[in-house]
DNA sequence: CGACACGAATTAAACGCTTAACCTAAAAAT
DNA sequence: ATTTTTAGGTTAAGCGTTTAATTCGTGTCG
């Protein structure tokens, strides 16, 4: 039914191997045969088996991702980094969504295993370690968010969320801020609990009593139940540093809401840069983690680490930067 | 290196065919047999090879999808539906971005063509019909966005964005508008020209004259500048119609930058119902088009479409809903 | 002028799996 | 008691490619 190599082989009166060479450019081939296959192969609309080709090839120069949620902000940015170098690179993509789900994360992994992918860069925590030691084993490279120590074909990817959230301290501390809350994300996500801990430690650094942090939930919701319970508070605090954009945006709105300005009255900070973050209103002051350089330095780190003949794992440091917007402004009192 | 299953069988000492019956559930097995097959594959890490699976059998359960661009966020939820309803039916999917290349959207096709997906839904509209008649030819199942008229193999989806912008314009004139403008987005794109035109017609409908309308380009940017433009004109409309949220939360910004306040002195309507507008401040009041719900219209018309002996398309209408938010209320003067 | 290298193409064996066709022994039916 | 059915397998032929090994002319060189 469908045009196979045979058939543009026998339409040319050549053999196989030579469409095959002619294809690939590999071999010898002449000139007027070259010619004579890529017409034949145009004419009669032939299209490689992907399937067949990895059979026979053993090489599969394949990368997989895997993500916790596609409809999570921070993802699509870090797909379309991995996407666009591991293109250039010369490699096809497969991507798995988790959905924060364990047994889909499983399935994920499985699944970069039956495609024989050369490596998976592994965007999402919630992942046993197991899991990633398996594909290891199995050669395939692996990159991780600060998951585990580098090894045989496993690297590290760390985001210097520390640094970002220290400049985001910084910079309120030089606009005069003294007393600077913090909205806290899930308790269970280490990206979140890392963000507390640098921000507890850049107060203490300063000379500054860490507190009060509120309970959030990673969505507008928390926020906004933060920003009201703040505004209610008999010794107000002038900044409120988000653990990300959305929950910024929420303590805005909650602070708006009970008659709190921002930033006159109070300072908000966000985590992120997302979209949100410059469409609000005010802008918000965030930290840009750059998360399609994340998603390039992944596809390198696979390229890198699935090409060398010593497949040892490193770190590579993602950096942060600090982003003005106008949610943050100088004490008030 | 890797284990095969022939490498099963030879531990279990049994045939790959019995190997291949327990792991599809096919054939006539044992108790016992199933048992020790299985001991054998959990024991020796067997995965089977994608590849070889699909070559061997003619029946490759993989749909795919071609979208412009993640990092728009109308996608990550059509994606997220096509997803979740193509895994319930049984089949793989693999995702392709086009990044609005018609080079890369060709490339997507072939994608398509080379992994031999059973359908595929067409996402986007930066692509030749002819592209869409090659895979139909090939057998393969397509989808697409009011982009030519159904057909053997080809199901169209028809958003209904009339609809959607003919309860909009109800709404405001419902809250005593009658002088609404109109944000247009690109002119080329024809989601957007049929919102224009809706827009048009149901001004019409209702005796008033359209107009003015300004152009934008369904970003931020165009919107901030429309708002801008609007605060100055003489005769102010007290309603701003935007092509899409992004839009409407930069006119809102541009407007109030302008010391027009929002909804007081202007009303200002999405479209998309984007997080966007959900967290903007006002609230925007906007269109939802159930992008999830597309997503999953998708993947049923595929499977129907493929799966059926007679392959004729059909037409699915995927709705639009008015949503209420705070930019949109009573008109002033 | 024979040996040789070389360019251009062919042959055929994989690659890892599925599946139709076939086999065998024991149970069921006649 | 003979035939038929059935359960539980096995055999082997592909699926559509790639690729190492091989063949076959032909121009080159000593």
């Amino acid at each position: 039914m469908t045009v196979t190599i045979r058939d543009v082989a026998k339409a040319t009166g050549v053999s196989t191997a030579t469409v095959s060479n002619v294809l690939n450019q590999t071999g010898k081939v002449g000139q007027e045969t070259r010619r004579l296959v890529l017409g034949a192969v145009r004419r009669m609309g032939y299209i490689p088996d992907v399937h067949a080709r990895h059979l026979a090839s053993r090489d599969h120069r394949t990368l997989g991702i895997i993500i916790s949620d596609i409809e999570n902000p921070f993802f699509p940015e870090v797909v379309k980094g991995f996407e666009t170098r591991a293109r250039q690179l010369g490699y096809d993509v497969i991507l798995s969504d988790t959905n924060y789900d364990p047994r889909r994360t499983r399935e994920a992994a499985e699944r970069m295993m039956e495609h024989k992918v050369r490596g998976v860069a592994v965007m999402t925590s919630e992942i046993s370690i197991k899991l990633i030691h398996q594909l290891a084993r199995r050669r395939i490279a692996v990159t991780f968010l600060d998951l585990a120590p580098v090894r045989k074909y496993m690297s590290n990817l760390r985001i210097d969320y520390f640094s970002g959230v220290h400049q985001i301290v910084q910079h309120l501390y030089a606009k005069g801020h003294r007393r600077i809350a913090f909205v806290a994300g899930r308790p269970g996500l280490k990206s979140n609990t890392v963000r507390l801990e640098a921000y507890e430690k850049s107060m203490r650094e300063l000379g500054l009593e860490p507190g009060p942090v509120l309970p959030g939930d990673l969505r507008f919701e928390g926020g906004l139940a933060a920003g009201i319970s703040i505004a209610k508070l008999s010794s107000r605090p002038t900044a409120v540093v988000a653990v990300n954009d959305l929950t910024a945006v929420g303590v805005v709105k909650g602070l708006l809401n009970s008659g709190c300005r921002v930033p006159q009255d109070i300072s908000v900070t966000g985590f992120d840069k997302t979209r949100l973050a410059e469409y609000s209103n005010p802008s918000i002051t965030t930290v840009d983690v750059h998360r399609e350089t994340l998603g390039q330095v992944a596809a390198d780190a696979l390229h890198e680490l699935s090409n060398s003949d010593n497949p040892q794992g490193r770190e590579y440091k993602i950096g942060a930067e600090l982003v003005l917007g106008g949610s943050s402004g100088t004490a008030s009192g």
